[in-house]
DNA sequence: GTTTAATGCATAATACTCTTATGTATTAAT
DNA sequence: ATTAATACATAAGAGTATTATGCATTAAAC
């Protein structure tokens, strides 16, 4: 899903959507490349998204009515710009809150101290 | 990977080798049934890992040198455990602390305020 | 006592998501 | 004039998890 110089392969696995859904929330609109330089730039490298997997994943949001589209010319070139729907917003705020609460669930598990007897 | 009465699907792919790692580091050894029931206790049922996950991930791992192996009799019942090699002790610190520096990042990438201008 | 649930291993088909590679095209920088 | 950056898109392959089985023992429930 994503280029990371940093973090390993599967780690990041998942987190996609969420991390897009959240960009949106806080950007009203975005266009498929900006996202990614913003992701980038948020994670100073550590999280590059490749195109190869945000592309597929934006265009299946926008099946599932959570993103809607807006294509726009610059000049000769062409942005197709993405927002959150109204199902988008509430689905933006549920997958940040699952996200929340599944980092407090790993951090507890992966903090927990060697078990006696 | 996990049946999860709480998180989706997507959310907790990538996390089952740290998980078990963690577990290891903690416990010495542990057998792959108990393993599944450690997680679903600590985790008060929001992370359950299935069998056709878990297996597979603990042979992968015993393939790559990470854990090895030692198959004891119960009465006429069979459990093998697993214990942490090495190299296993290493991988588990690093795959642990890969998995906290990761957290943070994704911390702030979902706390981010809405930008202005 | 017999059925069900729990313990304990394992694998195979399917599905999903990401990686990697490729393709097209415009615009800015070297 | 070439390379890098911008901007979209898809397809082949890989990796991992889901779901469904399968086998077998032991404990619990009825």
């Amino acid at each position: 899903m994503y280029v990371y110089i940093m973090y390993s392969s599967e780690l990041i696995k998942g987190t996609l959507k969420t991390i897009v859904l959240k960009l949106l929330s806080d950007n009203q609109k975005m266009y498929g490349y900006e996202i990614t330089q913003k992701v980038k730039e948020l994670t100073g490298d550590k999280i590059q998204i490749t195109e190869g997997a945000l592309y597929p994943s934006l265009h299946s949001l926008e099946a599932e009515g959570i993103l809607s589209t807006e294509t726009v010319n610059i000049g000769k070139r062409v942005r197709k710009y993405y927002s959150l729907t109204k199902k988008g917003k509430s689905t933006s705020r549920e997958k940040v809150s699952e996200f929340a609460d599944f980092m407090n669930t790993m951090k507890f598990l992966l903090d927990i101290k060697p078990q006696l007897g």
